[in-house]
DNA sequence: CTCGCCACCTGGGGGC
DNA sequence: TGCCCCCAGGTGGCGA
C-alpha cells in the first residue's frame, strides 16, 4: 500500500475531478473493510465534494455537512472510471458523479471508508496523528526532540503515525539509507546532526517519489486507472543480497517489529 | 505512558 | 498441476 506519496499522488490524481461535484449516488457492495461501512455513506447521495485533504496517509473527502474519511489500507486504491463500468470482487465502495464513477478497490479490505458529521480533526482515527514530513513542522529540531527518551529502533520510531505521519516500511528503510544511519539505531541516541540528515533524507525521498507518481508495487493504480509503471528505484528495499547502489557491499535483510527491515551494513552505522 | 506482539484479510510466488 | 508455506506497503488494540 500506499504510504504518504501513494496517497498524495492520489489525492491529487482525484480532486478535480471531484471537486465541486455532486455525489449522486454511494454504493457500498462489500461493508465488511477494517471498521463496517457505516450506514450513513448512502447519505452522501445529494452532497457536493468542496475539497479534496489529506491528513497522513487518510483521504478526506470535504462535503456539505461532513468528511467522507478513506484508508486505503495495505493494498487499497481508489480509480475514477466511466460510469457503468462493471465492478471487479474486490471494488467495495464507489462514489458516482456524472459520468465518472470513483471506485475503491482494496483485496485485503485492511482499508477503511468512515463519515463523520463533526471536525475531521478531532475524529478518534485523526486525533492523535504525529506531525506531517513535508510540512515546515517537521525540522531537525522537532525530530530530535521526538527521539528523546526513546531507547526504540529508529525504523521503528519513524513508522509511528503518533510521532510522524505518513512514513512506511518502504520510505523509512530508504530514508535511513540516504542518511546513512543503522535502522537499528536507538533513537533517543542521535545526535541533532544525524536528525537533520534524517529531516532531509525524509523530505527528500518524499518528494521524489510523488513527482514519480508514487512507487507503484503490486496493488497501487494510478487514480486514471492505469497501472502505474513508474517505480521509484530503491536503494535497498527489496534488495536483500545484492550489492550496495552506493558501495557495493552485499545488503541485508533483518526483521524488526515483524517487519522487514533492509539496509547496507557500510553504508549505514 | 511505553513496549512488544497479535490480528485483521487476500493473493502471489517459490518449493516440492 | 496442485498444495503448502511464506511474504506483503498499515495500524488499532491488547496485556505487561
Amino acid at each position: 500500500m500506499p504510504e504518504l506519496p501513494e496517497v498524495e499522488v492520489t489525492r491529487r490524481g482525484v480532486a478535480p475531478f471531484v471537486t465541486g461535484r455532486v455525489i449522486r449516488a454511494a454504493i457500498a457492495r462489500n461493508r465488511r473493510l477494517r471498521w463496517p461501512v457505516p450506514a450513513s455513506l448512502e447519505t452522501l447521495a445529494g452532497r457536493t465534494v468542496r475539497a479534496v485533504e489529506r491528513r497522513g496517509k487518510y483521504l478526506l473527502f470535504a462535503c456539505d455537512g461532513g468528511h467522507l474519511i478513506v484508508h486505503l489500507g495495505m493494498s487499497g486504491s481508489l480509480r475514477l472510471l466511466p460510469a457503468g463500468t462493471p465492478p471487479g470482487k474486490h471494488d467495495h465502495v464507489d462514489l458516482v458523479f456524472g459520468a465518472r464513477v470513483l471506485r475503491l478497490r482494496d483485496p485485503r479490505r485492511f482499508g477503511a471508508v468512515l463519515w463523520t458529521e463533526a471536525a475531521p480533526e478531532t475524529h478518534p482515527l485523526l486525533a492523535h496523528l504525529g506531525v506531517e514530513p513535508l510540512s515546515r513542522a517537521l525540522t531537525a529540531k522537532r525530530l530530535y526532540e521526538l527521539t528523546r527518551g526513546h531507547r526504540t529502533a529508529i525504523k521503528h520510531l519513524l513508522m509511528d503515525a503518533r510521532r510522524i505521519v505518513g512514513i512506511g516500511n518502504i520510505y523509512a528503510c530508504e530514508s535511513l539509507f540516504l542518511a546513512g544511519i543503522d535502522p537499528r539505531a536507538p533513537a533517543g541516541r542521535l545526535s541533532r546532526a544525524r536528525c537533520a540528515r534524517l529531516v532531509v533524507s525524509i523530505k527528500q525521498i518524499l518528494r521524489k517519489a510523488i513527482r514519480a507518481g508514487g512507487a507503484s508495487l503490486r496493488d497501487f493504480v494510478r487514480s486514471d486507472g492505469e497501472p502505474g509503471h513508474f517505480q521509484l528505484r530503491s536503494w535497498v528495499y527489496g534488495r536483500p543480497g545484492l550489492p550496495c547502489r552506493r558501495c557495493g557491499a552485499a545488503l541485508r535483510r533483518i526483521v524488526q517489529g515483524q517487519r522487514a527491515t533492509f539496509y547496507c551494513p557500510r553504508c549505514q552505522r
